[in-house]
DNA sequence: ACAATACTTGACCATACAGTCAATAAATTT
DNA sequence: AAATTTATTGACTGTATGGTCAAGTATTGT
């Protein structure tokens, strides 16, 4: 919301500097936390002033909600990857892959949105309890049909979707750890393909669907 | 690491203290990360003033230190329930349930691990490359051998252990996520009997082995 | 009883930070 | 080309916070 109307030119410098300032708070809001995070930083980062930032948005608070409605669109989109027209087998495997995807391509959304849950969610409490519970019933509910009509082993649904987010999102969140435990090398694309491969396996095999 | 001598009684009151402030702390730096917990906040949460907290603790990464140690030893202990003398179905299954149960007892810890870790580990990273990368190995070699006795499918060790560090941990850091979708409750005792067995269910059948 | 050590605590200080402002420059409109 | 709006930026301010200190009280040892 700017003060006056926007120009309705596509790049406008306005929509253009809030983007770069949108990526450098990101990257500093997941590797520092909220309080952590200076405006200097997240400035120096973009490379603007401090003052400028301010320019385009009122307080820090102001740019940790645009980053987390953010990250929370990427995850609504990915969301529908769980496609339940599809049957249990292929809306599972796709909606690994396209977890494992956003992992990979937005780690610093990830841990932003780990420590806003962590710090008990003061932003993005009312999607939890709107969207989010929304789409996680309507996903229950189907992956109780299919049990129900033996496509699948039984299994709660909500654990089922805990055991996707958590180990989809551990990639992301933990890779510190998991570079360092790969002798401190990021992971290879082939790399990334075998965590595709190993997730669905295991899980795919745990719920009674055959794997590839 | 007290200035002077400590005496040996065994509740000495430096000892009970400080206990009261880590305690206060690891709670304080779960909810609000290293920048956001205050050592004034700290200091209330042990009902304390402040400058006690300092008489106690020189500063406040030192606090910090002794929280994240005391976390790492606490998962050191855990670790030993993987016990690959037992064969795979008993020591994953162990190793779950024991994992389950610290997501429990010791949500604050986990999310001090996590936010830790995705900080950039700064403060355990030897641990990391050091103890953890030796137990990470000890037991991938053991699950390779399972794997060439074919007494479980094949699959990474390393996605393996990544499989159970995430689900389980998912239970404890994003608690406050799970409590929503839960209808605001916390888990009941048999809820979090469910979570064991879904989880060992999954990952056991995962890798072949035929749970319960 | 005395000394010595350990603990307690309000008041204080220096620093770092979010946010402001006024003065200037660039871009856009008329 | 004048006017108006939008963007840039160094300098500044008030507040919150980590940490100190000195003056006290309790506890322990002799």
């Amino acid at each position: 919301m700017p003060a006056k109307a926007i120009p309705f030119r596509k790049f406008s410098k306005r929509s253009q500097n809030q983007k770069v300032i949108l990526e450098a708070a990101e990257k500093v809001f997941a590797e520092a936390g909220f309080a952590g995070a200076t405006t200097q930083l997240i400035a120096d980062v973009a490379g603007l002033p401090k003052a400028n930032v301010h320019y385009y948005f009122k307080t820090k608070e102001e740019i940790y909600r645009r980053v987390v409605y953010n990250i929370f669109d990427i995850w609504m989109e990915a969301a529908s990857a769980f496609d339940t027209a599809l049957g249990p087998k292929e809306a599972l495997s796709r909606y690994i892959d396209k977890k494992v995807d956003l992992a990979r391509s937005h780690p610093y959304g990830s841990k932003v949105w780990a420590a806003e849950i962590m710090h008990g969610a003061p932003i993005i409490q009312d999607y939890l309890e709107g969207q989010l519970l929304e789409w996680s019933n309507d996903r229950g509910t189907h992956i109780e049909r299919w049990i129900a009509g033996g496509e699948m082993d039984p299994i709660d649904p909500a654990h089922l979707l805990y055991m996707i987010w958590s180990t989809t999102q551990h990639y992301a969140d933990f890779g510190h750890q998991i570079n360092t435990l790969n002798g401190g090398k990021p992971y290879s694309d082939s790399q990334w393909q075998a965590v595709k491969k190993s997730i669905k396996t295991v899980i795919l095999k745990g719920v009674g669907l055959s794997p590839d």
